[in-house]
RNA sequence: UGGGGUAUAGUGUAACGGUAGCACGACUGACUCUGAAUCAGUUAGUUGGGGUUCAAAUCCCUGUACCCCAGCCA
């Protein structure tokens, strides 16, 4: 976890981590420090989730501490061993080791009872009757304070009664909870006694029908850490109001108390993080599945082609801080590439061939040519390109009538087919609508392996496969699933989905491959050179060959383009 | 006058009373068998107003803005 920052003392600790230098230093917890990361199984892990996985499991390592994965379950009706599954998965994948055994909230019930218990017996918790409804009632405003329950006067021997009567399942669900006594009056509303306890006759994924009440959060949480010896619970922003519920617990049981530390949650543009809104995506199948390659999910950025590394690198590179921020979507994509280009095997595919036939190439024969697999990293070696007197190239690298700045293939042009000859256009083959279908073009043997022994040179570089060697494919094209920077910003009435990008998906058929990646296992990595970074899908096979383009080069020529058309654009306006 | 938080280039972050720096983005240029990568450079900032100090992003006072809290969710 700590390969990509490895932190010394040079460099600058955040604050949490500052706080946890600070208490190594000081002795507190005899200079112990164990985090823990506690998800709630009711989704999938996303990019934020990532973050969090990288501070709690990167302190522990860095700091020489434990890292406890728990499960937060304490809510059966919403939770599900199949999001379990997949979290142990994701935090594998992106290389958390954690303490011992994946823990569980639900493990601890008995002893959070026999506490409750506790507080009960010593006249801090109460069995309450009021319905949901009364007791938002009395629990006052933001403004307003609260009013005491009726029932918050009750004996303990009729509570204990009473709470153990709740266990058993004497009492429908909804009607009588477990509170904690504290303070109606106070400003924070947690403290306004709080929910301890509801009566749930719901099916739970581990404990089955064990139980009939279950803890609430902010009564668990704290309890969790404290059974598990853990120094340092880091949450996220919003718990800081309930902070003061997490230590009234601990310190109303005087058992080990573990200190909260709140950090801001993850924000990226042109993304969606919130739980909830990604569940309504999948379930209205408003995408493929949690594992769309077009969500922030674990998952998704997969099998999208993100490599684990880079996006621990993204998250040592946005820093951990207690204010609100949105890190820009270029941010990541900087991070993917730094990683790809370093690791990636390049490949030649072309995604939108067009044919070109190399008139003096003599029919029927091959050339084998050697190309570099890594021009980053010497190690990765070179492999054999078969070329013929049929081709293909991309049709973007061809114009009949190029613009200025446009030096790859035209009319008369000659460009070097990378790793292989110079080529010269001669000939513009046409369909009956004008639609180009064919180049016919010279070589110059002499330029074989890709230089001019006259030393001559070319503007442009081209990809290119063999038409007869190349290998078919299905190519998906992503963009951003959502059209705005800010998902959420919509007009009245409407809501994020009204921003989903309709292009966000492109699938291109009869795409073509060099033959090389024939039995390229799943969710295996290439660069096509020239186009980008792309990953062989989960459901790829050497039969029917699926890539998914992770993130593509950047791109210069685009940017032209773009440059250009917006002068035209202007030019026509100002005649208007 | 409910409470709790937070403000540094377009974005994300450093500077812990002593030269406001880094990264991303954008823009130049060099190099190039990937219009990639790499390299060099340009751009642009302390939420407003007072105060303390030789010196303030940092300390004090006072505005402003934004975020969180009224689930028997986490």
């Amino acid at each position: 976890m700590t390969e990509t920052n490895e932190p010394n003392n040079e460099q600058h600790l955040d604050f949490i981590r500052q706080i946890v230098a600070d208490d190594i230093e000081s002795g507190v917890n005899d200079g112990r420090v164990h985090t823990r990361f506690p998800p709630e199984p009711n989704g999938y892990l996303h990019i934020g989730h990532a973050k969090s996985i990288c501070l709690n499991f990167g302190i522990a390592a860095e700091f020489g501490g434990q890292c406890n994965l728990r499960f937060d379950d304490t809510n059966p009706c919403k939770e599900e061993q199949e999001y379990v599954d997949s979290i142990i998965e994701d935090i594998q994948w992106l290389g958390g080791q954690w303490n011992g055994e994946p823990l569980f909230a639900s493990d601890y019930f008995q002893q959070m009872y026999d506490w409750a218990v506790e507080l009960i017996k010593k006249n801090r918790a109460f069995v309450c009757d009021l319905t949901a409804d009364q007791t938002r009632a009395y629990r006052g405003t933001l403004k307003e304070q609260g009013k005491k329950s009726p029932y918050r006067n009750r004996g303990v021997d009729e509570n204990l009664d009473l709470f153990e009567r709740m266990k058993k399942g004497e009492f429908p669900d909804g009607t009588k909870t477990l509170k904690a006594k504290i303070d109606m009056a106070s400003p924070n509303i947690n403290l306004r006694d709080p929910v301890m306890y509801r009566i749930l006759h719901a099916t739970h994924h581990r404990t089955d029908d064990d139980w009939c009440v279950y803890p609430m959060y902010d009564w668990a949480h704290g309890l969790e850490d404290s059974i598990e010896g853990i120094t340092h619970s880091i949450c996220t922003l919003e718990f800081e109001n309930h902070r003061p519920l997490y230590d009234w617990f601990l310190d109303a049981l005087e058992i080990h108390h573990p200190r909260q530390y709140e950090f801001a949650r993850l924000n990226l543009t042109y993304t969606m993080m919130s739980k909830r809104k990604l569940l309504q995506l999948v379930n209205n199948r408003l995408v493929s599945g949690w594992d769309d390659p077009r969500l922030p999910t674990l998952s998704g950025l997969r099998r999208r082609g993100f490599s684990p590394k880079s996006i621990r690198d993204f998250c040592a590179t946005i820093g951990v801080n207690k204010f609100n921020s949105t890190v820009d979507y270029a941010l990541l994509e900087h991070c993917l590439r730094k990683d790809l280009n370093a690791t990636s095997p390049r490949v030649m595919a072309v995604l939108n061939p067009l044919k070109i036939i190399i008139t003096n190439f003599p029919d029927g024969q091959a050339d084998e040519l050697d190309a570099v697999n890594n021009p980053e990293d010497e190690s990765a070696g070179t492999r054999i390109v078969p070329f013929s007197k049929m081709l293909y190239i991309e049709r973007d690298d061809f114009m009949e009538d190029p613009p200025r700045k446009f030096f790859r293939l035209a009319p008369g042009r000659e460009v070097r087919l990378r790793y292989a000859y110079f080529i010269t256009c001669n000939e513009v083959v046409k369909d009956d609508n004008g639609e180009v279908v064919e180049l016919r073009c010279t070589y110059d043997p002499a330029t074989r392996g890709g230089d001019a022994p006259d030393g001559r040179r070319v503007k442009a570089t081209l990809h290119w496969v063999s038409a007869e060697h190349a290998l078919d494919a299905e190519i998906r094209l992503y963009d951003h699933l959502f059209t705005k920077e800010n998902p959420d910003d919509v007009e009245d009435g409407q809501d994020f989905t009204a921003n989903i990008n309709q292009d966000s998906l492109k699938v291109l058929g009869g795409c073509k491959i060099e033959p090389s990646v024939k039995n390229a296992e799943s969710l295996r990595r290439f660069q096509f050179e020239r186009l980008g970074y792309f990953c062989t899908d989960a459901d790829s096979t050497p039969e029917k060959l699926i890539f998914n383009k992770t993130v593509g080069l950047r791109d210069t020529w685009a940017k032209i383009q773009k440059q250009q058309q917006n002068q035209q654009k202007q030019k026509q306006q100002k005649k208007k």
